[in-house]
DNA sequence: CCTTTAATTAGACAGTTACCTAACTATCTA
DNA sequence: TAGATAGTTAGGTAACTGTCTAATTAAAGG
């Protein structure tokens, strides 16, 4: 896992909301553009979606003159206990539930 | 949680190299400032435990000439169930156990 | 082939970050 | 109080980030 990648991509809330966005199935760039909060431009959108994917954490797709971008849920479980084995020390005891 | 300050602080390998250390207990700046792997100068340390500071990871306490720094373990488990949050859409079943 | 729509690439700019050296503050001890 | 040790603050620089507009590529449809 590309974790520098990660931790930078995941460091900016437009970036987030793209990741948010995508968790109920693909979207095309536009809608993602479209939808995010803040208005920012397309160029800065393609600008995220790069970011995004040098972390890994989206897949792209072509579909005639739409671009869909996709979760890559795998990295999850990744981030989850990479989190978790940055901080616990070997007493942690899986007390929290998620 | 201060979230984009988490997600910046954790995007340093020499921070997060300074969170593992202290996993095991608190450590005072120079112990830590020798013990990371790259060879960083003292001001640039003091630099990361600042940016660690603002992201609510570490505190701090003087005694005598030493300052100790401290992991703010209850961060944990904000993080992960945030980044749990950002990536599962409801159908997400805990299958994987860290 | 030309036009429209979707998206990316190129280039510029302001602001931030990580790093250094030099100087300073704080504390202890003789 | 002077000297030594621990750490921070100040100030500067090179590289990176997020943003924009303008230009370009890609595909679809007359």
């Amino acid at each position: 896992m590309r974790i520098n990648e990660v931790f930078k991509a995941l460091a900016d809330p437009t970036r987030r909301e793209v990741l948010q966005l995508l968790r109920g199935g693909e979207r095309t760039a536009g809608e993602l553009t479209e939808r995010v909060s803040k208005r920012v431009s397309k160029p800065s959108m393609t600008h995220h979606f790069q970011v995004l994917k040098d972390a890994d954490l989206i897949c792209q797709r072509r579909e005639g003159q739409q671009v869909y971008y996709a979760l890559n849920t795998s990295v999850v479980e990744d981030m989850v206990s990479l989190i978790w084995g940055l901080f616990s020390d070997g007493r942690t005891n899986g007390e929290s539930q998620p």
